[in-house]
DNA sequence: CCCATTATCCCCACAATGTAGGTGTTATCC
DNA sequence: GGATAACACCTACATTGTGGGGATAATGGG
């Protein structure tokens, strides 16, 4: 109960991020295995976007019914400024921890 | 069991790099507390130790008394090739997922 | 209509990590 | 040899990570 992220949290909050206005649940999961290269279940996604949902580090709206076959109605994730907060000072804190590290280990 | 480290976990990894060849117990706490400007246990930092050692990413050995007060031998710890390329993919992954972000969210 | 099909979201149970307080060890000094 | 000091470690519990399986809501065809 100290307020710190973990990795997989982070991940979430970057994958929303950079799914800008499109990040629901499939979209998220695209953006982390595509670009983080690593694999993360459906069901590992919507657990942790429910739990930054309840730390009110991310907000989410339904949306309308797609034009397309058919399907539940897709939820989308927004990142709210506490969220962006607690990426940064995590981010500031990792090039503290690498600050003069030979060059592939130095963050900034 | 997939091979990720958490963010604590890296944190220690880090404080051990910067801590060169002085690496033991109060000087990883030290350096994350000083460092990333959060507190950290000992004991949290010596569990973790011992699960980084488990997995093969740091090894250790106990230095000779000192000449001071007394107290138990001190152990030192380095970062072994795994936990390097553990950090630097974990890194990499980071600046993928961080690409494109406004300034103070992209981690060149 | 009703039902098969589709696209999503969500629940649950268990594994891995995070955390700190308390306890053990080994040394020096008097 | 007992007080004191500097460490390491143990233990128990909280938080995060993870994926399999199930629930929900929408569409279109028969």
């Amino acid at each position: 109960m100290n307020g710190f992220l973990g990795e997989f949290e982070q991940l979430i909050l970057f994958a929303i991020l950079q799914a800008g206005t499109e990040a629901y649940g499939a979209v998220i999961q695209r953006e982390i295995e595509s670009r983080a290269g690593r694999s993360a279940s459906l069901g590992a996604v919507y657990t942790t976007l429910q739990r930054l949902e309840d730390k009110g580090l991310i907000a989410s709206r339904v949306g309308d019914p797609l034009p397309e076959r058919g399907g539940r109605r897709r939820k989308y994730y927004l990142v709210k400024p506490a969220g962006v907060r607690h990426l940064e000072s995590s981010l500031a804190a990792l090039r503290q921890m690498t600050l003069g590290l030979p060059r592939p280990l130095e963050a900034p």
